[in-house]
Formats: C-alpha cells, structure tokens, sequence
DNA sequence: TAAACCTAGACAAGACCTATACAGAGGCTA
DNA sequence: TAGCCTCTGTATAGGTCTTGTCTAGGTTTA
C-alpha cells in the first residue's frame, strides 16, 4: 500500500511542543522513534510515531524519565498514562467518561474532541450516546449550576459536543427517500444538544432530519415541517420552570400541529416540567431516548 | 468535451495567493501541475488544476514540504489535509455561491454541506472565507431582514455552516505551544459565526484559539482568557444598534482587560457601530479579516 | 509601447543533518 | 559534606538540501 501521511520534523515540533534537538536525542539516545528518511536524508514521521511522542512528553511531564520509558510499547506507555484501561467495557466507558470530565475542567476543548472520537470508535452508537455523552451533558449542567464550573467552560464544552454531534449527523447515512423529520427547540429554549442528538438518532434510523437550532417559534416550525413534507416534528426541553412563553408556544404548536396534521413529540430533561401542557396540545412526550428510538422504528 | 473553463496565470495568483514565481517552480522543479498552454505558450490551468493547488498550499501551510507532496494524487492530498475525500463527483457548478444560496432557500441542508465542502477543495482558505462563506451568510441576513427567508431558513443555513466551521477548526492543526486566543461574542451578540471564522483563522496562523461560542459576560471571557494565559480576545459583532447592554459589557471588558493586561480585538459586520466605545475601552478594532490574519501573524 | 508572460539560471535564507560539547539536576558513595 | 557519576536538555560547528525570490533576456498581448 502507498504512503500513509509522512510529516517532516517541523510538524513534530509544532504538534508535539518538542524541539527538534529534543526529538533526535530521544531518537539517538533511546531509540524511542525510529523515522523513515527521505532519499536525501530528512526524517518523516508517521501519524502514529507522532502520537507516540506525544505520550511520551505527557508521561515525562509526570515524571517518568524518558530512558526508562522510551522503549515501551504504545499500550504500556498509554497504561503508564492511566487514560487506556485494558480492562472490561465498563471501566472503559467510566475512564473516558472521567477524562471528558477532566478535560472539561481544564478547558482543553481539542483534547475533549479527541476523547469523543476515540468514543465513537469504542462504542456503539446508544453507547455512544447513554454512557457518554448524555451523562457528560448532564454532569456540565449541574456543576454549572452548582457554580463548580463558569459559564465559559459550559460553552467552551457545549461547543465542542455541538461540533462533533453536526459530524455525527453529516455523516450518518441519510434514506434519501425517508421520511423528514424536523428538530429544534421553541422559543427561550436555547440548549441545542437534545435536539442534535435527537437529530442524528432519526438519521441512523432511516429518516431524514431537518434540524432547525435552537429557539425557534411555532409558526416557524410548522411552516418548514410543511414546506418539506415532514411526518412529524420533534422538540427538545431542557429549562425548567414552565415559563409562561415556552407554554404559549406550546399551546401555539398544538393548534398548528392539527391544523396541518404533523404530530410532534418532546424530549429532554426538562420535558416533565410541560408534560401537561404537550399532552393537552395533542403532543407526544418521551422521557427516554430509547423510547424516541422506538417510535421512530415502528413509524419510518 | 467542450471546453471546460481554463484559466490564465493571474486568476489562479488570485485565487490561491502564490504568486507566479512560485506556481512556476512548482510546475517546474516537482512537476505539482501541467497546465496546458494556448498556442503561444501562456499557460492555461484548470478549476482541477487550480483547486489542487490550493490543496497543496494548504498542506504546505500545515507543514508538509512541497518536494514530498506535489506529486500525490487528489486524493492523497486531501487526506493528507484530514478532509474526507468526496465519494462522488464534486459538483461542477460554475458559481459554487449561487448554488449554495439556493440550497438554503430549498433548505437542503446536505446539500449546502457538498457544495462548501465542495468550496474547501476548490479555494484557498482566504478564497473560501471571501468569496463563498462571508457573502453567503451577509446574502441570508440580508434576505432574512427583507422577509425573503424565514426564521427556519436562517437556523438552518447558520447551523450547517457552523457545522462546517466548527470541523474546519478541528481539523486545522494547532501548535502544541502557539499563543492562545479566545474568541467568542458578548451577552446580546447571539450570532457566532463570525467568532468561528476568527477561531479558525488563529488556529491556521499558529495560534491556539479556545472558542467560546456566542453571548458570554466580559468578567467570563477574562477570566478564561486569564486560566488558559491567552495573549489576546477576539471578539465579533454583528448586531448593530449599540445597545446599552453591549457598550456596558464593552466598558467592562475594557476594565479587566486593562487589569490583567490581555488585550483585545473586535471584528464583525456590526463592529463599526461600537468602535468608539471599543477604542475609548483600549480595543483594536478590525473591519476586515485580512486585517485580522495579518496582526496575528504579526504577532505569533 | 507598457504590461504581462515565458525560459533558464542563480542566489541566499533557513531548515535540517551529524557530531560533539556542556551544564544543571539528581543520586550514590566515601 | 564533598566528590563523582548519570541523565538529559541545550548549544555550537559545519555541512547539505530545500525553496522562495530574483535577474536577464526574449515573446505576446492590449
């Protein structure tokens, strides 16, 4: 097979925050990469030689001497790291869990997205979904709440998850001929991570989302649904309190929903608080994901 | 095959900013492209031809040497730059702007995601930001306030395209040890479009941008500003009208950013209603976003 | 005729290489 | 505690390679 992507030392040094004296002593001294050249000598870095370096510089600011460490194999250096568990699952999901924590709390929003991919290959998508990041969202708010976190890290975090749910939703394979579903979230409901991932729940399923963002009005929401045929709309709370806006909304959406014959259906952690007022506007409410899965599957 | 558009030398100096010089000894010295010629000689490119220039460019700005890549193929060049290569065909439209504009107006959202990715290949960076991006969302705000586009049109384009930046961002290559940048808008500037261009921006320039995302209190983008050590926060406004609200936030980051000796920098559509209170706040600010890369660069 | 474009060749900055030296931190021994 | 050693990041010297830029001189275009 043909070159996997080969990156001179200046790229290194860039990633890796290394000099490029330091790469070839720990090259020369301990054999702790071993770089193909170029014909003319330069050396070129393999996308995995890089990642290793990386982890060595993380294990040396920890303490461990390079001597001792360099000529590790990449699982042992990642276990001497404490982030890769060659444990079951469960230990699994809790470590990378604790590191999206983590990385949270130090605001190192490249590291979070990295965290999250590497969720993505080990999970499977619900797994993905109840193990990860859904608690992960729920830990941000509540420690905001609590006034552990600022609002900075909120957004900071939220705005990375929001990144890598619209990928998510890129790229799941869309039906072309499914059929549409439109998500958002009313008016004053600014928190647009349920209605993504309501979103790409609906794409793996078969159909295809239009997803709106957050804070739109009902009118809004019924005139896309009909302009793009839509089978149903679905909504995402996530602030409590029952404000009386989000209700008349709700009333609004309800009256609009039958007039045009779009059923909707609510979801996330705020859902109870309007769980009178959706029922009473001929809505459906759904406190659970799966249960949204479910409907979505019979219904495609 | 009819003839397809060629171009002569000074449009591809335009468009992908290397100057004649350089497109020669490429063509040259590694053989990058083999442009045809009219039948005095002069030099005839192709939209593949230029469009695989600016993918060169692009990788030569993240590091790679132009010796080692000018003769990959497409293929391996864009996955040498992290992007996906496009499974089917890019679509040959000759006005990539027009297409997408109507992409948002029938709300195909994948759709409007082909084309910019579509762009991403066929321009430079700065070709991508001018010509495609910039004009599209001032053509939504424009229609938007005319009444030609809904509400949901808008949440629609706006969330696709900040999909798209947002992975931009990611995939941009950040140094280990470039200075930080914050980026994000103040409470009442809901709109962060423009703070993503600008996160992207300083992450291509060598810098490390934490974005925050739209609407945060001036005491908050200090205080991050202050845990991660940033060297400078970008700001954008595109909400004219100065409220109060804003010219107070503006007077208070000006306080803080006195007091912890960060400087700041605005930019945005908008940002010419509030430069008085910007600059009488100690800001820099910036009409355009040429201005903006240069002082980073100046400044890294 | 001025400006744009072409070829061919030259040049200089700087990126990268090897090899060697050096100095501070820390640990071990007497 | 002094003396000595190892470890490790950094500096210097001197060479090669890479690459953007420039010059010179000719041709085409507007």
């Amino acid at each position: 097979m043909a070159s996997e992507s080969l990156h001179p030392v200046r790229v290194v040094v860039g990633r890796t925050g290394l000099s490029a004296h330091v790469l070839r002593a720990w090259e020369r001294r301990y054999g702790a990469v071993s770089p193909r050249r170029t014909e003319t000598n330069r050396r070129l870095y393999s996308a995995a030689e890089i990642a290793r370096l990386c982890a060595l510089q993380r294990a040396v600011s920890q303490g461990h001497t390079i001597s001792a460490i360099a000529n590790l194999s990449d699982d042992e250096i990642l276990a001497l790291l404490g982030d890769y568990a060659p444990n079951g699952p469960v230990r699994q999901s809790e470590n990378l869990l604790n590191a999206c924590k983590q990385a949270v709390q130090e605001m190192d929003t490249s590291g979070l997205m990295q965290l999250l991919e590497s969720g993505m290959v080990r999970f499977s998508q619900q797994g993905l979904l109840n193990e990860l990041i859904i608690p992960l969202v729920h830990d941000i708010g509540e420690k905001w709440q609590k006034g552990e976190l600022r609002i900075a890290h909120e957004h900071l975090a939220l705005g990375t998850i929001r990144t890598f749910l619209g990928n998510m939703l890129r790229n799941a394979s869309t039906q072309a001929n499914g059929p549409v579903v439109v998500a958002g979230t009313l008016s004053g409901q600014g928190h647009e991570i349920g209605a993504l991932i309501v979103s790409w729940l609906a794409a793996s399923q078969g159909w295809r989302p239009a997803y709106l963002g957050p804070s739109l009005p009902a009118e809004e929401l019924v005139a896309t649904a009909k302009q793009l045929s839509a089978r149903l709309i679905a909504l995402s709370f996530v602030y409590p309190g029952a404000s009386t806006r989000t209700v008349a909304q709700i009333e609004q959406l309800g009256r609009l929903s039958k007039q045009f014959s779009i059923p909707f259906i609510a979801g996330g952690r705020a859902v109870i608080c309007y769980a009178g007022s959706i029922r009473a506007a001929g809505g459906i409410v759904m406190a659970e994901f799966s249960e949204f899965r479910a409907y979505l599957g019979e219904n495609t």
